[in-house]
RNA sequence: GGACAGGUGGCCGAGUGGUUAAAGGCAGCAGACUGUAAAUCUGCCCGCGCAAGCGUACGCUAGUUCGAAUCUAGCCCUGUCCA
């Protein structure tokens, strides 16, 4: 369908959507108003990943169009502990972690969103706020009228797990309450009219939209985007290494950047559309490039990614670590770093010094691979001992993608 | 509270007394081929040690045994059904 208000054509054209609850009405809302809209975020973990990105920039392009994001932190339900995953999920955060995590996590989205006291300035809340004050009796009295269990049961989150006869505890079941009653809390308190999410948060959305409307008569709005999985299946932002976290502390800029580079040829436009401001235009022409010309898009890719959740100085130095590296056979000041002692370090405990491996033992393996090189020069023997001049640097590699830098300590 | 089933390496999943650091698959890492991509083929894939070797590991604890992931007891956890 054709859209009127700029908002929704945005969205469309560049891949957000996969539901909405009422395309006309959110569109003909955002055609005349400044429409206050928000997405909820996870706080337990000082850093969200590369998967919340797609959430945040929607927030982003919100507020490109002229209306007002709002970011609300789960503060309230990461006390509880979020179930849904499995043991390490379980971990109860205390307040003050929970605090910290939040202002950490502040951090990016006040690079990417304008906070402030205008009509269509960001603001960040903490569900925390309303749903501590909850009183049990008085949330049964007030909202349990309104949800069937009839109704929550058809619920995927919650079908899926009954199907695949997994535990739905409890306090799970009830997750989805506490959602609808954040979206209602946020349309009363903040005239909020529009809640995002990814495809997994459907059923909370429609609830919480359902809830309002018949406890206060109030219209709102859902949209959800689709579930982003890379282009071989795995879903985004968490690779075997690792979570790919925005936050700098959790993740150095030269990683970040080198995740972007090294996406898979098929996510290129599609990353490039939903992760960067790039005009439309420029990006068809970047995705339309072939064979190993389309390592140019996915450089162009990893800049603006990287300059948008880091800043154009991180992009920069990571941008040039990389083209030194890898196209000078040089070294980038963002590889890390190891300093070696006068008396010289085995090569094996050099690999694992520099987080090339988990132990000595897998270096040994990989050395004895032949995968490990000291200034490009292949060295077999794990034994061997490394020396660095005084003032000198040499570099240590393993495979194509892993190197660091060996200073004289 | 009762009956039954089950808890194995990042995940899935074989294994019912020694030859099992534990088949196979997935994921991962490396090599070859390339384009820091994908696909494919090959190798690797608990830790320590230069090595010989040692230490840990099959829910937890205690036991039987020369020897246990495998047998016994108790406990914990999960699922299904019953109350």
């Amino acid at each position: 369908m054709t859209y009127t208000s700029s908002l929704l054509r945005l969205l469309d054209e560049r891949g957000y959507i996969h539901q909405i609850t009422d395309a006309q009405g959110i569109d003909a809302l955002a055609a005349k108003q400044v429409v206050p809209g928000y997405i909820g975020f996870d706080a337990t973990a000082p850093s969200l990943h590369v998967g919340s990105l797609v959430q945040i920039m929607m927030l982003r392009r919100l507020q490109q169009t002229g209306h007002k994001p709002i970011v609300v932190m789960g503060g309230g339900t990461t006390k509880i502990g979020d179930p849904s995953g499995k043991d390490e999920s379980r971990k109860m955060l205390t307040p003050e972690a929970i605090g910290a995590n939040i202002a950490s996590i502040r951090t990016v989205f006040e690079r990417l969103l304008t906070f402030g006291d205008g009509p269509t300035d960001a603001v960040m809340v903490d569900n925390d706020e309303w749903l501590s004050q909850l009183g049990y009796i008085e949330l049964l009295r007030t909202v349990g009228p309104h949800f069937t269990i009839n109704r929550m049961l058809t619920f995927d989150s919650v079908k899926l797990r009954l199907e695949r006869e997994q535990p739905l505890t409890f306090l799970e079941f009830n997750y989805m309450i506490l959602q609808a009653y954040d979206f209602r809390e946020l349309s009363r308190r903040q005239g909020c009219r529009l809640q995002m999410g990814g495809s997994d948060q459907w059923g909370n959305i429609v609830n919480g939209i359902e809830l309002t409307r018949r406890m206060d008569g109030t219209e709102l709005f859902g949209l959800t985007t689709p579930l982003l999985t890379t282009a071989d299946g795995a879903k985004m932002g968490k690779t075997a290494a690792g979570a790919v976290w925005l936050n700098e502390d959790q993740l150095p800029a030269y990683d970040f950047w080198q995740y972007w580079r090294n996406c898979d040829d098929r996510d290129v436009g599609r990353f490039l559309r939903l992760f960067t401001d790039l005009p439309l235009e420029e990006i068809a022409r970047l995705e339309a490039l072939e064979g190993a010309g389309i390592n140019d898009a996915k450089v162009v890719l990893a800049n603006e990614v990287t300059k948008l959740c880091r800043g154009e100085e991180a992009a920069r130095t990571a941008a040039e670590t990389a083209l030194t590296t890898f196209a000078g056979g040089g070294l980038g000041q963002d590889l890390p770093t190891l300093e070696v002692p006068a008396e010289g370090i085995r090569l094996a405990a050099a690999c694992t010094a520099v987080g090339f491996t988990a132990s000595n033992g897998e270096a040994k393996r990989k050395i004895g691979e032949g995968a490990v090189r000291i200034d490009d020069e292949p060295v077999t023997d794990p034994a061997f001992l490394i020396t660095v001049d005084g003032g000198a640097t040499r570099k240590l590699s393993l495979g194509r993608k892993k190197h660091a830098v060996l200073l004289s300590g």
